[in-house]
RNA sequence: GGGCUUGUAGCUCAGUUGGCUAGAGCGCGCCCCUGAUAAGGGCGAGGUCGUUGGUUCGAAUCCAAUCAGGCCCA
């Protein structure tokens, strides 16, 4: 292990030895001070951004930086990007914080690329999270009570001003704090979903559906929350776990003699032959041993067979209209425990077994499709009309779980309404808006609780002998998300965009939203980053259900439908435009507090190609028309923002990209492109981004209620790291998939943050003396390709290619990694560490001093540039340094442009001599070892150059980049060879070995370089 | 349960159409500098590529299954 001690040679010199110095070892020099040329500036190496960004702000805000961006670029293409609106209730968090600086970054970066690039942040201030928590207040402070007595119409007004200073105290408060996130954009001129003009335009956006005919009016099942008496959205709804009762149920067959013959069993039971009409349960006692025995298979029991349903919502079982089963499985007819019954073959044993049966024994089996059309008695609802009751087919129907039988409500279900809809069963609906049965159920039912009826009617079932198995279990259930409180599905009147309703637009043949959708979702259509979205989003498109856009509260944009004295409802295309004109000037209170002539008063019934009959005749009805109650669905509303923002500011249409998190794939993203397709034909945006979620650093989703919460406060970061920590942060991310959040990250990206700006700072430091401002264009190309600084800056045009195709491509991820890269390893530890020497040791005004500094001054100029739309503070305050603007000038590098290269042509053997150059410092490290070379500086290296590629190259640059005192070249070399020049006299000033260093007429040792540089002789 | 998606060094990530000894930064270890100094520099160690099975001369890469996450739905 242990290396032999080195012995000294005549070339090496031990330092340690001081008894005996080698005779080789000059006279101890006169230790004497130079002067020397050491960078200076007043950059600080502590970025004190908890202070100095909130300045920052000020001043881009003082000097109207956004504005003068946009009269910049006034003249410039436009490329233009859409925010989507974050709902107005709390403050900001740390995905809020991802997802504003990603949209600054775009911004910024197709700025500076000389583009026109608005910014319009907006808010989403409508909806039931915000009315939910005003009512929540309200209740609580006691005022609620007030309000119940009033008509529908004031109370709605009261609850509507309060849920706007609600919204409104919102918006204010994250406009700072996005603005504190250092995103540039028009915070005067903000969009508000619930401003007047936005909400005409939303409005104009449904009148112009309805124009294509694709809004209806429809009974359908809709999740319906029983707290918030409202039907929700699908993003309205969270799944939670909830314990419920699972039940199976036997349904008694109407008519045994049809099911056995179904299962081909024989007409007669054995000895049994006029049993028919009697009671099928009360006569036990009369029956015989062998009857109550097993039957054989094959053979026919005396009992009236049943059919065996499975529900997790027995409360939905009065509302039960059919069994469906699936046509192409097979059905068993079983034995079990004395009862027989009909279930799927292969879910026999599996049933049997949870429910332990003792006695199973499989008769008969047959198809599902010789079950169809069979009838069964419900067993406590009167049996209907000709279709209720009956055997169904549906392809549905699986053996996951269950029976293979499934009880059909479809009053209470999507695919029990869609199965109803086939085969002609009314939507019944027995359950009313607060969750109680009407009146259409059994005395014993009225007016309850659906959630206590479940065991209501679980003991009835019991009692009469139709239970044959129950128990409680844990499933995942749909949850209101603001009630937390369990959905139910119940049939409804609502509107809907019906998303299968062929429409023409614009003289196009007639199709489809879903159809235009999926058209636009193509390959060579919308452009999805990442790529997979495409197919995410086109899954949902393909399956998604017609839009059910209506809601029942009253914080949001009015539906302006009339009902008209004959009980119908009356809303065209032009009616509505002429509401929007009202809303316009009055905002959306005015549905509140008009009354329907005044709302109506632009409306003219005889012009309008779509009024009603009754109204065309008589246009008077509509003065005694009833204003509707329904309000739009807030997605609607942000889903006409292409309309409302873009189009109503004249911005134009459509938006070059729309970046969201991967959520909005189903939200905003889709919402926004059904409507915008309907109206106008086109996608309202040319390429979608998305983001992922937060995570912790195990992986799992980020919870509110996690003990160390408030370290991960968007407010608390700012303080702890400063924003300009957090941007770097955010642009290291892979966005596309979770981001894994955690305070030690945070750390990371500050200590890489603190490299970059120390870069800076020492760029700054060495152009102290440097006021030629900067070098002249095409200066760069001028330079020898040999030279130091055609490599560097030939350096800097690759990576500005690199990180300004990786912008367009938002691959922040390889922005980030090629500046910090370029800060680390071409700059800090090689350039600057290079010409270190020159810089410091060289008389100021020398060419090669100078020109080190004007490529010097470019360099730190285009690196501003480029991370100005990540760490727009320090950026800006770097630049600002380097061009020496005064405190109160209003230049900043944002009003600037990329430079994308200087031009510069190294020579293409510099990778040759970066190479030996790598070799030689393996060479230097190895020396430490066995020459006790341990500072670079009492070296000299012999460069091998087997094919004579380092010829060209300056002999002092070479150096420079090893840190040594000399570099010489050996074309027969075979490896780098190092010099011990210990014994050699080092220079006072430069430290350097170089061979030329003497005692000079002051009595200090100096190279000649240094002599000269001093005037010393 | 379904659609989409992620799993490579302690951490964050690269790894082109399957092909040299699987790379980088941070961190870590050793060392240098003390004229970027609450800085700067050099060298080095570190990986069963989630798991299992398959296709192939050859798999981090292709296929299947499985485990653990995420988003959206049911």
């Amino acid at each position: 292990m242990e290396r032999p001690p080195a012995l000294p040679g005549p070339d090496s010199y031990d330092p340690g030895s001081m008894s005996t110095p080698p005779a080789a070892t000059p006279p101890k020099p006169e230790k004497k001070k130079y002067p020397v040329n050491l960078p200076q500036t007043a950059f600080p190496m502590k970025a004190n951004l908890v202070q100095n960004e909130p300045a920052t702000v000020k001043r881009w805000q003082s000097t109207r930086v956004y504005e003068r961006l946009r009269e910049a670029r006034a003249q410039s293409p436009t490329w233009l990007f859409h925010d989507g609106p974050p709902y107005a209730n709390g403050g900001i968090h740390l995905g809020h914080l991802m997802n504003k600086c990603l949209k600054d970054f775009v911004v910024r970066m197709k700025s500076m690329q000389g583009l026109n690039v608005p910014y319009v942040p907006g808010w989403d201030c409508h909806g039931l999270p915000i009315e939910h928590k005003v009512v929540v207040e309200l209740v609580e402070g006691g005022k609620y009570e007030k309000l119940r007595g009033l008509d529908h119409w004031t109370r709605a007004n009261a609850i509507r001003r309060e849920c706007q200073k609600h919204a409104e105290k919102y918006v204010k408060l994250q406009a700072g704090q996005m603005q504190r996130l250092l995103t540039l954009g028009d915070y005067d001129h903000p969009y508000m979903t619930m401003s007047r003009e936005y909400e005409g335009a939303t409005l104009e956006v449904l009148s112009a559906l309805l124009a294509r005919g694709v809004v209806f009016r429809a009974l359908k099942p809709v999740h319906w929350s029983i707290a918030n008496e409202t039907a929700l959205a699908d993003a309205e709804l969270e799944y939670q776990d909830r314990e419920d009762l699972s039940v199976y149920v036997d349904f008694e067959a109407a008519d045994k003699d049809a099911v056995y013959a179904a299962f081909g069993l024989p007409a007669e039971a054995p000895d049994d032959p006029d049993e028919d009409d009697a009671p099928e349960f009360p006569d036990a006692d009369d029956e015989s041993a062998s009857r109550n025995a097993a039957p054989q298979p094959g053979t026919r029991p005396h009992v009236t067979p049943s059919f065996m349903i499975w529900t997790t919502t027995p409360w939905t079982l009065p509302a039960n209209l059919a069994i469906a089963v699936n046509p192409k499985f097979e059905y068993a007819l079983v034995w079990i425990d004395g009862n027989v019954t009909v279930l799927a073959k292969d879910a026999v044993e599996r049933v049997a077994k949870a429910a332990k049966s003792e006695e199973v024994v499989v008769l008969a089996t047959t198809p599902g499709e010789r079950l169809v059309g069979l009838r069964y008695r419900h067993p406590f609802m009167p049996t209907g009309g000709r279709v209720t009751h009956t055997i169904l087919p549906a392809d549905y129907v699986t053996l996951e779980d269950g029976t293979g039988l499934v009880h059909t409500a479809p009053g209470h279900g999507q695919e029990d309404f869609q199965t109803g809809q086939k085969h002609g069963l009314p939507a019944y609906c027995p359950v009313k808006g607060d969750g109680t049965y009407d009146a259409s159920v059994p005395e014993w039912l009225r007016g309850l609780d659906i959630w206590k009826a479940n065991d209501l009617i679980a003991r009835r079932l019991r009692e009469s002998g139709h239970m044959f198995f129950e128990h409680k279990f844990t499933h995942s259930y749909p949850h209101d998300w603001r009630s937390k409180t369990p959905v139910i599905f119940r049939c409804t009147e609502q509107w809907f965009v019906g998303v299968n309703t062929p429409c023409s637009v614009e003289g196009d043949p007639p199709r489809s939203i879903r159809e235009r959708a999926l058209a636009a979702t193509e390959g060579g259509g919308v452009g999805f980053v990442p790529e997979w979205g495409r197919n995410r989003m086109r899954g949902m498109l393909d399956s998604r259900p017609d839009w059910c856009i209506s809601r029942q509260r009253a914080w949001g944009l009015p539906i302006p439908a009339f009902e008209l004295p004959d009980g119908t409802v009356f809303m065209t295309a032009a009616s509505v435009k002429a509401v929007a004109k009202v809303v316009r000037e009055k905002g959306s209170d005015a549905w509140f507090t008009l009354t329907p002539a005044q709302l109506l008063a632009e409306y003219d019934a005889k012009a309008d190609p779509d009024a009603p009959a009754a109204v065309k005749g008589d246009p008077s009805v509509l003065a005694r028309a009833r204003k509707g109650q329904d309000i739009l669905d807030v997605w609607f509303e942000s889903g006409s923002s292409w309309n409302a923002v873009l189009r109503e500011r004249g911005m134009g249409y459509p938006a070059e990209l729309y970046l969201e998190g991967s959520d909005q794939h189903r939200g905003w993203f889709q919402l926004s492109l059904l409507p915008a397709l309907g109206v106008t034909g086109r996608p309202p945006f040319r390429t979608i981004l998305t983001h992922g979620f937060m995570v912790d650093r195990d992986g799992k989703k980020l919870s509110k209620s996690r003990a160390d919460a408030a370290r991960y406060e968007v407010d608390s970061l700012c303080a702890e790291f400063g924003m300009d920590v957090m941007r770097w942060w955010v642009s290291s991310l892979a966005y596309e998939n979770d981001v894994k959040v955690d305070v030690e990250l945070f750390a990371l990206a500050g200590e890489s943050y603190r490299k970059v700006r120390n870069t800076l700072r020492y760029m700054l430091g060495t152009l102290a003396d440097h006021a030629s401002g900067p070098p002249a264009p095409g200066w760069a190309a001028t330079l020898p390709g040999t030279s130091i600084e055609a490599w560097v800056l030939g350096a800097y045009d690759a990576m500005a290619r690199r990180v300004i195709e990786a912008y367009n491509r938002y691959d922040f991820q390889t922005v980030h990694k090629s500046l910090f890269d370029f800060c680390n390893d071409t700059l800090s530890a090689t350039y600057l560490a290079a010409v270190k020497d020159r810089l410091y040791c060289d008389a100021p005004d020398s060419p090669r001093r100078r020109r080190t500094q004007a490529a010097m001054f470019a360099l730190t100029d285009g690196l501003c540039r480029l991370l100005a739309p990540i760490m727009g503070h320090t950026a800006d305050e770097a630049w600002r340094s380097l061009h020496r603007v005064p405190a109160d000038d209003p230049r900043s590098v944002h009003l600037e442009t990329f430079h994308a290269g200087f031009g510069a042509m190294p020579d293409a053997r510099w990778t040759a001599a970066h190479e030996a150059l790598a070799s030689a410092r393996v060479a230097l490290e190895q020396a430490k070892a066995t020459q006790g070379v341990e500072n670079p500086l009492d070296a000299g290296v012999i460069l091998p150059d087997p094919r004579g590629e380092l010829a060209a190259f300056d002999r002092a640059d070479l150096t420079d980049l090893l840190g040594v005192s000399r570099v010489s070249i050996d074309p027969a070399a075979k490896a780098a060879m190092v010099q011990n020049l210990a014994h050699e006299p080092r220079c006072d000033r430069s430290w350097k070995r170089d061979g030329t260093v003497r005692q000079r007429s002051d009595g200090g040792w100096l190279s000649d370089r240094d002599a000269a540089a001093l005037g010393i002789t």
